[in-house]
DNA sequence: GACCAGGATTGCT
DNA sequence: AGCAATCATGGT
């Protein structure tokens, strides 16, 4: 099955995989234009044959309609960035907003997924993070089609702490990692439903767990579910860009970039993700 | 060798 | 409530 489709707003294909293409468990392929993406049942391959101007893109696979809406939902082909440029013309962001434009968030490919992986990623450089991330999938998790999956909640539950230890996980890292799956696998927490929740009930929720802080469920929240209003104080890379864009001596306090959200709402995620991308 | 990484928890005051 | 120590290892 092949579907093909395009868009009515300015989108860049290369500026929305270069964040994936730095996760070495994601099947890309950059010069081909292509990504393919597991899904609950099949894996889809999504390849991109429009421009900048007017995208278009070849979706193929055994995927059924709910497994297209959800390809597009990950990538943002079901809304348009139109309304965040025209939202970020006016404001101090106006610079960074003109040079990553047609940049979207591209949610990670599982709820599950992105929590494993923000608890894993917490204070460590991308590539020692990556390469823990890379052990863990590669030892618990499954292929399909050449791409790798997390394990499921229920087989990371059963994971000695000893295990993960070997895999040069710290012992708290490693419980971490464990007690969530475990709080999922049995049913006190059901990532499925989050969905429908208001972001401070699913915050709320997720900092009960051990290991998840005010940082992960943030991340919890932008990559995982695209909410669009995210902005994680706490992240140093947020505050080492808004250091360098505003020349700054040292890092900007929590206050100070709090000062500026009522001129970035309600789209403090995309001011995140083009922050980022000004010290990539 | 110190210091910081896309932090969070624990134990102390 | 607020702060320091702790964690594992790689990059600078």
């Amino acid at each position: 099955m092949i579907h093909q489709f395009e868009l009515d707003f300015v989108y860049d294909f290369d500026k929305a995989i270069s964040r994936l293409s730095r996760d070495p468990l994601i099947y890309i392929r950059p010069e081909e234009k292509l990504v393919k993406i597991p899904l609950e049942n099949s894996v889809a391959t999504l390849k991109s044959i429009g421009t900048f101007e007017q995208p278009a893109f070849e979706l193929s696979g055994n995927l059924t309609e709910e497994d297209i809406a959800r390809v597009k939902s990950i990538f943002h082909f079901d809304r348009s960035l139109d309304p965040i440029h025209a939202h970020f013309r006016n404001t101090n962001l106006a610079e960074v907003f003109d040079q990553h434009r047609g940049t979207p968030i591209v949610k990670e490919f599982s709820l599950y997924a992105t929590l494993m992986k923000s608890i894993i990623h917490q204070q460590l450089n991308l590539a020692f993070a990556h390469t823990l991330t890379t052990r863990f999938v590669e030892n618990y998790g499954t292929q399909k089609e050449g791409v790798w999956l997390y394990p499921t909640p229920e087989r990371t539950a059963e994971i000695p702490v000893e295990e993960l230890r070997a895999l040069q996980f710290s012992q708290r890292k490693a419980e971490y990692v464990i007690d969530v799956s475990k709080a999922i696998a049995s049913g006190t927490i059901e990532l499925d439903t989050m969905e429908q929740l208001p972001d401070e009930e699913i915050v709320e929720t997720l900092v009960k767990l051990r290991g998840i802080g005010p940082w992960t469920a943030g991340s919890f929240l932008l990559f995982g579910l695209g909410r669009p209003n995210l902005f994680p104080v706490a992240d140093v890379g947020l505050q080492n860009a808004l250091k360098k864009l505003w020349k700054l001596e040292q890092k900007p306090t929590a206050e100070e970039m709090q000062a500026h959200f009522p001129e970035w709402e309600p789209y403090l995620s995309y001011a995140s993700l083009y922050l980022w991308r000004t010290i990539e």
